[in-house]
RNA sequence: GGGCCAUUAGCUCAGCUGGUUAGAGCGCAUGCUUGAUAAGCAUGAGGUCCUUGGUUCGAUCCCAAGAUGGCCCA
């Protein structure tokens, strides 16, 4: 039996090495190392003469393992930068660590076993800097392990002397420009280790409380107020009284006023009770919908009269054993459902307490010291631990009448993660920025307009930040941080933060870092003929509190940008959506309290990762997700993809069903790579076919891709990473893969090797790859340099890496072309989807209208163009829609080719075409 | 509890200023190819457009309430 001859090897038929499978987890460490080696990013920044671009860096916070949120910010910005180095900007990017602050503290603390109340200052910012640099190199592992790009060998550090100097240099301006001043504020307070605490450092136990019920009695001026606000005529002379309750008798001393709910009703009551034979009849202010708590107290209670609880607002009652009044005033975190409905309220010992004096004008009071006791301001309670004081107070409040009922109760009070004993709330003096003077909040608000907010909800939701947040409180009493440089006079014990001594302490932490401030003497940094404003003394102390490290990342525009390369204000923030309260913010308070404008143009939020279920991850639920694992799994490029693949500005899902999706596209995406590469094997500069001279189809194909360049790129800059996807993905399957490339098999595999017609189409797909690494190397970085180094070499212009390619918006490609272009995938679709014979079996009829010059003019490559191997075009003006009919092609199937054809005349190669039979005479057979 | 955001096929997303047989890719099923082969091509099945009301001749799109989830607060 014969065997038929095989024309295989007489083929041109594809060939490269660049791998169908990726291994990326494999290969891509090395590439990062190689990136490295040839200072791919250093040499493209420095040949870029372009405008400058600037994206400063949000700086993480150096304590702990990157995760998945971690990855989508990195990539993010890493895309962005590349695309504007491609795009010939010289777009420097720095990036930058927080390290500073109390989580690192309490890491540093827990992790030698250390106690904060015995060990040295000293070497606890040591201990403390070691570990944070510890985390800064392993996160820096990671990010270069995605392949990001930038000035990764310097980066910015909060930790830096140099950076040190600008925070207090900062301070330094604001105290010159009084936007600083030093108040009370209540802190968690641990009486027992006489210190500040984070949250973070409480532990929630319970405790038992004493809970009383207490009248604030009225005068009789103040009670026919009352009477008048509800309208009530009363002919008895009972007196009248508002009950509230508490848990923490204690802090009595320091009320001042009582809180309710302005959107409740409340009523006046009569309250009837006998003692004996004598029968007692009071009236009593509470909430309406609370009167079932006050009831058990009395025989009965009768309602006289209801107003809302705005009516009451401004009234006065006595406190309940002082000798001042109280002041009613209404409170939106009033709840309904225990207690009274009024809320006893001292600025000095809560949160809400403190938030609604600021907003109402209330002195606040603070007669308890470090150790828990009253001060001489709390006056015949002085020296009494506080819940010792509870009982005497109690007594008190007994023996006045004010107190209406006593129990017990057990509930979740705050205790030291430490000591374990419970905490109170306690004012303390702490240094602020005000957001008043100087008009700063105003000043804010009317420069949010001039920053471009991504998506444009972010300046209401800046405005809402700037509008509602109370002044800044920037003091911590912690080690690990920025000093801030305030000094107390031994005189009049009062506390300075002086511009003066702010710019020595600037220009001393600038060249020595802020550990002097724990071991300078004081007159280091006192001026010459420095002395108290107030007394005029000229002997001082240094003060011991630290900066919010929300203040120093506040501040990283001014110790980054501003130089060489490096503009102020920066381009581009783009971080995460809580950053609206987090960095966003602090960033535009201080650069409108030092500068006056925005340290940004524009602003780029994103969501959060959350996994596939759409639910938050956490370590503790299971679901989280490592950076490290991730791109050990699936791969960087394919984590790249799947950041680019989805809507990053809400948030992204992120699960394994999902990264099979992005791998299988990935793969895709690779393989169209890698025919192009193999189709080029042997085309070199000498035999590339300039575009003016590529066959008609190729002619198209080129302006097919310019056409989706410049789509992309009009996305890419108005980042929208979805839209680069989106198509990206539909060219490379529409166009190339379903359409143009199996259409251009048959010419670059059965020609002869040296055709015009071939070198056309390989020039073709040479101009196309190029394009498409082009666009992707922001993206696909490891796969597109992969590529690019599988290019011939000498295909590659001396270009070492993909990131030296260009990036510029192409030429508007006619529209003729792209009607004729799109035109052909059509055709072409109406022969594939044909059921019965395949391609080359099959002779196409098509019948043209208005088209007819411009299918005309393509000559065979209509043909080819339809993967089909006879055509006839029939002209006839009168056609409005252009048709396809096929029917069986006339003669037989060529061995080598494919296509049905007659027979060639060579009788001994009977089964090859007349065209395979003049290439085989010119080349020989294999 | 409040402010902001999200909700369209199993998954990721389109759907412009209200009128579409609501689309694409991947996955799935079936078939073809074996000269892109751990690839390529074709065909097909998949949707109460979160729910309920309202505006409108007509709503996935506008309005209101609610559900679920997220961020930030309280």
């Amino acid at each position: 039996m014969n065997t038929p001859p095989d024309y295989r090897s007489t083929l041109n038929l594809p060939q490269t090495d660049f791998p169908m499978r990726a291994d990326l987890a494999k290969r891509e460490p090395a590439r990062v190392a190689w990136w490295a080696e040839q200072s791919v990013y250093e040499r493209r920044l420095e040949r870029n003469t372009g405008p400058i671009w600037t994206l400063h860096d949000g700086p993480p916070y150096a304590n702990g393992d990157l995760h998945m949120g971690h990855f989508l910010n990195r990539v993010l910005k890493d895309v962005f930068v590349k695309l504007h180095l491609l795009q010939g900007y010289r777009a420097k990017f720095v990036p930058g660590w927080d390290m500073h602050g109390l989580p690192i503290e309490m890491e540093t603390l827990r992790h030698l076993k250390l106690d904060f109340r015995t060990v040295d200052p000293i070497a606890l910012r040591e201990q403390c800097r070691a570990r944070a640099i510890h985390w800064l190199d392993v996160q820096r592992e990671t990010m270069l392990r995605m392949g990001v790009l930038g000035d990764y060998a310097h980066p910015y550090r909060s930790i830096d002397a140099n950076f040190e100097g600008t925070i207090v240099d900062t301070l330094a301006t604001l105290a010159q420009e009084r936007q600083l001043y030093k108040g009370l504020r209540p802190t968690l307070w641990c009486t027992h280790d006489e210190t500040a605490l984070a949250e973070a450092e409480i532990e929630y136990h319970d405790k038992k409380s004493p809970s009383i019920y207490v009248r604030f009695r009225t005068t009789t001026q103040q009670r026919q107020d009352f009477l008048t606000r509800f309208g009530h005529a009363e002919a008895s002379l009972d007196p009248l009284s508002l009950v509230i309750w508490t848990t923490t008798p204690w802090t009595l001393p320091a009320n001042v006023a009582i809180a309710l709910q302005p959107n409740a009703t409340y009523s006046l009551f009569r309250a009837t009770s006998t003692h004996g034979d004598a029968r007692k009849s009071e009236l009593i202010i509470i909430a309406q919908a609370l009167a079932a708590q006050i009831a058990p107290f009395f025989d009965e209670v009768t309602e006289l009269a209801s107003v809302p609880g705005t009516t009451l607002v401004e009234a006065h009652t006595r406190h309940p054993f002082l000798d001042r009044d109280a002041l009613v005033v209404e409170a939106d975190y009033v709840e309904l459902d225990t207690g009274t409905g009024l809320v006893h309220t001292a600025p000095g010992h809560g949160v809400d307490d403190f938030r609604t004096g600021q907003r109402c004008g209330l002195p606040t009071l603070m007669p308890i010291d470090n150790q828990g006791r009253f001060t001489t301001e709390g006056g015949k309670y002085a020296n009494l631990f506080v819940f010792d004081a509870n009982a005497v107070i109690i007594e008190d409040l007994r023996a006045n009448g004010t107190l209406l009922n006593l129990t017990e109760y057990t509930h979740s009070y705050p205790h030291c993660w430490r000591c374990k004993n419970p905490v109170i709330y306690r004012a303390t003096a702490q240094w602020f920025i005000s957001m008043d003077a100087n008009r700063l909040r105003q000043r804010t608000l009317d420069q949010l307009p001039q920053v471009t907010w991504m998506p444009s909800w972010g300046e209401g939701r800046m405005a809402q930040m700037i509008e509602n947040h109370p002044e800044w409180c920037i003091s911590r009493q912690r080690t690990w941080g920025t000093p801030i440089p305030a000094v107390q006079c031994q005189g009049c014990q009062s506390s300075i933060l002086s511009p003066d001594i702010a710019r020595i302490a600037a220009d001393r932490f600038r060249e020595h870092g802020a550990n002097v401030w724990f071991t300078d003497d004081v007159s280091v940094y006192i001026p010459a003929d420095f002395s108290c404003n107030t007394c005029k003394g000229t002997s001082f102390r240094k003060e011991h509190a630290i900066v919010d490290i929300w203040f120093e990342s506040g501040v990283t525009h001014l110790a980054v940008l501003g130089k060489p390369d490096l503009h102020w204000p920066a381009d581009l923030y783009l971080e995460g959506s809580d950053q609206y309260r987090g960095w966003f913010r602090s960033s535009l308070v201080t650069a409108l309290a030092t500068r006056g404008t925005p340290p940004y143009r524009r602003v780029l939020s994103t969501g959060w990762v959350v996994d596939a279920h759409g639910r938050a991850m956490h370590k503790s639920a299971g679901n989280y997700i490592g950076a490290r694992d991730a791109m050990q799994k699936y791969g960087a490029d394919v984590l790249r993809l799947w950041v680019t693949s989805v809507e990053y500005t809400a948030d992204v899902r992120l699960g394994d069903t999902l990264l099979d999706n992005v791998a299988h596209v990935y793969r895709n995406l690779r393989n169209r790579l890698r025919f192009l590469l193999a189709a080029l094997s042997d085309l070199t500069p000498a035999t590339l076919v300039a575009p003016p001279s590529l066959e008609p189809l190729d002619l198209l194909a080129v302006a097919a891709v310019h056409d989706v360049q410049r789509r992309v790129l009009t996305s890419y800059q108005n980042f929208q990473l979805h839209d680069v996807y989106l198509a990206l993905l539909a060219f490379d399957g529409e166009d190339l893969s379903r359409f143009y490339l199996d259409a251009l098999k048959d010419r670059l595999y059965s020609s002869a090797k040296h055709a015009p017609r071939r070198r056309s189409a390989q020039s073709a797909c040479y101009y196309i790859l190029k394009t498409l690494l082009a666009l992707l190397a922001p993206i696909l970085s490891f796969t597109a340099e992969e590529a690019w180094q599988h290019l011939p070499e000498v295909l590659r212009a001396g270009k070492t890496s993909v990131f030296e390619l260009e990036l510029q918006p192409p030429p508007a490609a006619a529209e003729d072309e792209l009607r004729v272009w799109t035109l052909l995938k059509q055709l072409r679709t109406a022969v594939s989807a044909n059921e019965g014979m395949r391609d080359f079996e099959l002779r196409a009829t098509v019948r043209v209208g208005a088209d007819y010059e411009a299918l005309h003019a393509l000559g065979d490559n209509l043909r080819e163009a339809l993967i089909v191997s006879q055509l006839e075009l029939i002209h006839d003006a009168a056609i409005e829609e252009t048709s396809l009919t096929l029917e069986p092609a006339q003669g037989q199937k060529c061995a080598r080719c494919w296509k049905t054809l007659p027979p060639g005349p060579n009788p001994s190669t009977p089964d090859i075409c007349a065209p395979c039979t003049t290439i085989l005479a010119e080349q020989p057979t294999g």
